[in-house]
DNA sequence: GTTGAAATTAGTACGAA
DNA sequence: TTCGTACTAATTTCAAC
């Protein structure tokens, strides 16, 4: 919830916004598209592919890693190929007031690759990568059931990943403009977010439904 | 060893693909768990965190690039300081072989970072980065509600992201031994899969659940 | 913000263990 | 295979413009 309400206000880039306010250019912007996509390029490289002078480069560089707008860099690496070839998406419902040992549980379980908190039916979708579907097995029920924070769990088998783009920029596509300042301020469009035909699923809604509680 | 390149059932549909290109051992893993940290350390830094020579880091990492086993290099950037602060799930429903359609128009839409086909309720799970909430509306509405190989959408937001591990490795925690060397072959723990506790989502039981056709 | 030096470091080749 | 060294090419740093 802190991030949305941070988040939200975002695009704008309007000062007093997170701490440290470094105004991203278009040329912070190449930068990044360069560096999104090969992390280990030279920054006299980078300085040639982005147009402007080799300490030109290294200024932003650095500017880009100590603002966090860079927080590292990291290989790509085929999960297959390093012996974990099987990838699930486990749902889980968290029993409230019980985040906080939720997340130091999550810490002590190498497995997983990715969790995020989200709206709708379940509270939290976890992504592990393992060797077989017996260790999915194991993970839910040895691991994730024996945590009183989690009340139920869903599971799911990713059968293809038909596409990874290692980090989405705001200059992709044509949505550069839109994304870069918006028309109408966020915490407005928020407020009054036009749920035409998009079928959202709200917590509440979701939450009610579920009732299994094993 | 050899059980791993072949339990293969996650990756792509094509077969045969999978061959054992490169057998990996302790110091490739090494390896794998330092670039994974820090994608831009030189070889000659981590031929010494590995503990190997120079000239044997350079022909290692050669050998993983070349194999595949590391795909790329990459920056992690900050979505939100760079202009994409909402992020978002579509689970998608797809109508049977217009999956083809499906992942063409899936590579035009630049907001997408991940689309992960999986078993269950939904056929698909689309990860999108947007700038506000309204974004991620058209997005479902003008673009993905157009697609006649989309049969229904339903959309989550994440709220918070807890937890995102670059990339996995089976040497992380003690699980190591299991993944690599599993006890018995995967094909067959994958026909026998044991059941218990775990509330698995079948794909028929789920797209039979799901009546919604618009 | 840019250019062009020096100093350092990275990448390559090859022989020896 | 792996290591160690010498050699070459490139990068980073730092200066002045």
């Amino acid at each position: 919830m802190s991030e949305i309400s941070r988040n939200g206000v975002s695009s704008t880039g309007q000062p007093g916004r997170i701490g440290i306010g470094l105004e991203l250019d278009d040329i912070h912007m190449k930068i990044l598209e360069v560096l999104r996509e090969n992390g280990r390029i030279s920054v006299a490289a980078l300085a040639e592919r982005v147009g402007i002078s080799r300490a030109n480069a290294y200024t932003r560089f650095e500017a880009l890693r100590a603002d966090g707008a860079i927080k590292g860099f990291t290989a790509e690496i085929d999960h297959v190929r390093a012996g974990l070839g099987i990838t699930a998406l486990i749902f889980v419902t968290v029993r409230q007031q019980m985040w906080k040992q939720f997340r130091a549980e999550l810490a002590r379980m190498p497995e997983v690759e990715y969790c995020a908190i989200t709206t709708g039916q379940h509270d939290a979708m976890i992504q592990v990568r393992v060797a077989d579907v017996a260790a999915v097995h194991s993970m839910v029920t040895d691991r994730l059931a024996n945590i009183p924070a989690v009340k139920a769990t869903e599971t799911v088998f990713i059968l293809d990943e038909v596409l990874k783009r290692p980090y989405v920029l705001p200059s992709d596509g044509r949505q550069a403009g839109q994304a870069r300042r918006s028309s109408r301020p966020a915490q407005e469009a928020q407020g009054d977010v036009p749920l035409g035909k998009m079928r959202f699923v709200g917590a509440a809604e979701g939450r009610a439904a579920l009732k299994k509680d094993d």
